[in-house]
DNA sequence: TATATTGTACTAATACTTTAATACAATAAG
DNA sequence: CTTATTGTATTAAAGTATTAGTACAATATA
């Protein structure tokens, strides 16, 4: 950790971690809302000044924000700023189905590697889960 | 599609998904091994065979079973080919459950970000096993 | 041992990614 | 209307990723 902003937010980045900076800021932005810090409707901090807080560049937080926008995460307005959006995100299905598929491909090969059944897998994931 | 492996495992290449060559290789090995065409022990293409046919350097293919290598999906051995790993003889239940855990926790973790219920991972996969 | 078969190392060309410098454009506030 | 505040566009530099050409090294097998 290095660059570190004075705000509730307190968003920062990790210089040496070899992630770039506008995927920690998008990473950032999603924790907080996760945790509560950032809900429906909050603005975020304007380009500028967490360039500034940052000492990075404006386009790498534009560009932070123009990814988050893409997945309707944030709403941007030019000369008003980037807010949280209102609308509830749903998935489409065929959406969720590659994510799904994505997410399961890698988990059941290496299982599978191991020998590990399927059967062993079910059960574990509800071991964890429950 | 374009290139494409005449063998039972039926690999090929996409050349205008922009996904990168050793990448597919590395999906089309997990797919395999998901539905059953790979099996612990059996032996993958050659780096060269499996070259020749994707017409691809022997470099990307072989740079694709290095990185499942890595991921302990398969071992390499100089002459001789390349193999699903067979770890299971080698493992005791205390290291299987260890494992087990390591690969499912990221991947509860994950899905739960997205949103994904318990019901829905048992199904999916379910359905990608067969 | 000789030879074929298997994976590996090194290098370079090309494309893509990431970031910044700088200037521009839209909106809000007075 | 003027000015401050907000995000945007263009361009370029530097680094990283991807792939292939070529030569090498380890192992199996006759």
């Amino acid at each position: 950790m290095a660059a570190e902003v004075d705000t509730a937010l307190r968003f920062s980045l990790d210089l040496k971690s070899g992630v770039p900076y506008y995927k920690q800021v998008i990473l950032q932005v999603e924790m907080a809302i996760v945790d509560g810090r950032l809900e429906n409707g909050d603005q975020l901090p304007t380009v500028r000044s967490l360039a500034v807080a940052l000492k990075i560049n404006p386009n790498t937080v534009a560009r932070a924000y123009n990814e988050l926008e893409i997945r309707g995460i944030v709403n941007t307005q030019q000369g008003t700023g980037t807010f949280i959006s209102n609308k509830k995100i749903e998935l489409s299905e065929v959406e969720k189905e590659r994510i799904l598929a994505e997410l399961t491909r890698p988990y059941l090969s290496n299982a599978r590697a191991y020998g590990f059944s399927l059967e062993e897998l079910i059960k574990h994931l509800q071991s964890m889960a429950g």
